[in-house]
DNA sequence: CTAAAATTGTAACATTGGGTACAATTCTAA
DNA sequence: TTAGAATTGTACCCAATGTTACAATTTTAG
């Protein structure tokens, strides 16, 4: 029953003896809901936690300028808004909505702050689960601040060379996605790219990138 | 000596006798600094707790393309990059330097967390804390996102109109901070802005901004 | 192998905003 | 009150990117 939780974020270290005996003394329900159906507006106040058990849910989030409705999926068996569960404005960020049949776990907030108490391991857990959205948003930022489209494929590549010693970049990304991930248009980032090329910083084929040049993508980020 | 905790984030609700007696049980050490002092370097681990006793911090973000290296400041009673003790990636986020003499209150995470299992209102206050930054920087991105300095102002006065329910909005910032907080240049601003008076949607004088014509601000945000 | 689809290359033009410099206005302190 | 400082208005030019449209190339499916 609670089998699908047992190497979750949230639940993790924890034996399946352990986890049935949790569930038994912490208060939850366990709801189902069908493909379509809408779990939670955005602004509405969190004040239960759900874990999402089977099926696949969505986050619309209407980023204004109608363009880019960015959408986030959610797989078992991860956590919903974790972050938003605590902290000042605890209200959904998001419009929750099912795209496919499934179930979830819900607990209300005072009985997921008495099972964090009772079990330091769940307690870190949690903690590690939105330290870990705060870093990633603070890594977001980052990106987001940076302004030109050079920039942006500077620090992308050398994010993505950290681990290999090699100057090669295998990418499965067509530029057309990358140019969504930058939030940019396809051809401007291609006409950049093609730049850098003349430039001879890099080699761009379709499966993987050269750098030729690293001195010179470091000084696009100012170092 | 502990005073100053009294109602900061994290200790918010413990009575002074509490306070002590938790720091009795917690390991810690107190350390001085004085101004100038650099105390901890961007990518540094972050194994311990810090919290600010006294005198000020100030952690610099080199926020590449040189230009804006972002300055965050810290006042007691703090915690030290309180989102970054936890989750995937416990490495300082800034270069953190001392901006006058001081004391901080250090605590190694093993006690730190062992203190949070220990007494469930300081837990339920760092995860608020922690949480916290999450939805800040949740809601910078937001504003990150948004593209045009239409889209920015439009954004920036719905937001501080949301209380006050006529169409006037007090600001006592200069267009000179405002274009700041943008990440805009002044005269870029101002050339927005007066493009907008033009178009009747609102009326900018020094201290207040009249909003003439909502739907044409809503439009703007794609709503 | 081949036609259709996807991806990438390219170009002309429009829009937005940065850089800079200076003028006009308003505020502030002596 | 008045000079200097701060703030706001304005103009010109330029760089970066978006918009649109289409061509060239590569991949994929049948």
């Amino acid at each position: 029953m609670y089998r699908i939780f047992l190497n979750s974020p949230l639940f993790r270290g924890l034996t399946m003896e352990e986890l049935d005996e949790l569930f038994q003394s912490v208060n939850h329900q366990i709801k189902q809901f069908r493909s379509g159906e809408l779990l939670a507006m955005a602004g509405e106040d969190v004040d239960k936690a759900f874990l999402l058990m089977q099926g696949r849910l969505q986050g619309e989030m209407v980023d204004f300028s109608g363009n880019s409705l960015k959408i986030e999926e959610l797989d078992p068996p991860q956590m919903v808004a974790a972050a938003f569960l605590y902290g000042p404005q605890n209200k959904f960020p998001v419009f929750l909505s099912a795209k496919s049949d499934g179930r979830i776990l819900v607990i209300q907030k005072k009985e997921f702050t008495g099972m964090l108490s009772m079990e330091p391991r769940v307690m870190v857990n949690y903690i590690n689960i939105v330290s870990g959205k705060a870093q990633f948003l603070s890594g977001k930022i980052t990106f987001l601040s940076l302004k030109t489209i050079r920039e942006k494929i500077a620090y992308f590549l050398l994010q993505r060379m950290k681990s290999g010693m090699n100057n090669t970049i295998n990418i499965d990304q067509t530029q057309t996605n990358l140019a969504d991930l930058f939030g940019v248009t396809r051809p401007s980032l291609t006409r950049t790219i093609l730049e850098m090329e003349k430039q001879g910083i890099l080699t761009w084929s379709r499966e993987s990138i050269l750098i030729n040049n690293m001195k010179k993508l470091n000084t696009i980020l100012g170092r």
